[in-house]
DNA sequence: AAATATGTGTATCAAATGATACACTACTGA
DNA sequence: TCAGTAGTGTATCATTTGATACACATATTT
């Protein structure tokens, strides 16, 4: 179990001792393991999770296909849970761990009492709330305009930028789940950019070669 | 010009008396004809417009063609005002006024000083972050999944549901630009649906017949 | 070792969408 | 009235994307 100072550690966006206090005593850590699912499509939410280790992946679905619409990391809330939670609605997408979590739960009513009292927890929701809507709409402008082979493109350049590897381990399925589409339409676009030079395949994840 | 009293019968979303002089105060009413370009990509906003009259077209461009994000409309703000202002910050999209249109037009700094005195202020700036975010996420699951002539259909059943009118008064390259798409294919889409006797095509409007 | 699940390669076909070009009509403003 | 602009119809062709099917390889589990 984390202790109080190792949680502070790391959530050092929420500053105020009285809210550190306040977090402490109505928060609860759960840990999540890869590939639980935290929270569905249509669910009522009346917790809010904030993630202190791990990664979540917040996605769409339909019928056959999937798509995401972002990663959640250490410090960082769902907008889904967010705008449900405070709103007092369901949620209109998925989250997954992909990574083993461990998530701060807080109750959903303290979201709109600590946002008139806690300069610092008013500041996290608004920018949850700006940095979730600018990556949705860059998401919505790809997928309206750009070709999935640019945007696969994009998908390498967004983890190479983030996570500094040319190494990235996905598997072609995950890719076509990210991207909104098919497994056989990534292969085949990968196998082309292999024939360009600008990549080497391996099982299990893509060598950038540029 | 208007009074104060036309104003106010107009902006019921704010009750308090206080909110109401601070926006006497600070606000400015400024006219927009049909047309007028009101933000533009890339600019920096230091101001809130809150639409009082009339609509305002926000929506995404590319090279060669755009897409709908969302009409404002009376008593509603524009969420890439609201965010660029709030966090001083450049808009990512453009607004147009598809109506003659009459705006308030409230001073950036102010936004964060409202939220946290005046509640009415704080649930309008919540609300208005959150309704964009959903229809925003719609939009984009629409434009991940669904087929064109599907997102024409919606788009009538919106129309119609909204305005209640069976007349839809938007020309075919319109339509191409709120949704994404050329007016070829536009074109060729409602004349499916006229000869499967869906719509009856007119100049400058469509009827539906279902 | 056998069984099972996951990952990859690839061919074939169909459908959706986009690009381009041109004709024609209706409206608008000088 | 004439010219210009906006709106519509439609054909042709290329490209992109998706659906389906199957082979085979590599991991994992029992």
């Amino acid at each position: 179990m984390e202790t109080s100072a190792d949680l502070f550690k790391e959530l050092k966006s929420f500053s105020e001792p009285e809210l550190q206090k306040e977090i402490l005593k109505h928060g609860k850590i759960i840990k999540a393991k890869k590939g639980d699912i935290l929270i569905r499509e249509g669910q009522y939410l009346n917790f809010l999770p904030i993630v202190i280790k791990g990664l979540l992946r917040v996605y769409q679905e339909n019928e056959d296909r999937e798509i995401l619409l972002y990663y959640v990391g250490p410090e960082q809330t769902c907008m889904m849970s967010l705008s449900a939670a405070y709103f007092d609605y369901y949620s209109t997408a998925n989250g997954i761990a992909i990574k083993p979590s461990e998530i701060l739960v807080l109750p959903a009513h303290l979201i709109a009492e600590w946002q008139l009292k806690y300069p610092s927890w008013n500041k996290f929701i608004l920018k949850t709330f700006k940095s979730r809507y600018d990556e949705l709409l860059s998401a919505f402008g790809n997928v309206a305009f750009k070709p999935i082979q640019i945007r696969v493109k994009d998908y390498f350049s967004e983890y190479f930028k983030n996570e500094g590897s040319k190494k990235i381990p996905v598997s072609h399925q995950t890719l076509a789940n990210d991207l909104g589409t098919t497994r056989v339409v990534i292969s085949r676009i990968l196998k082309q950019f292999e024939k360009e030079n600008l990549v080497k395949l391996h099982r299990g994840y893509i060598e950038l070669l540029y």
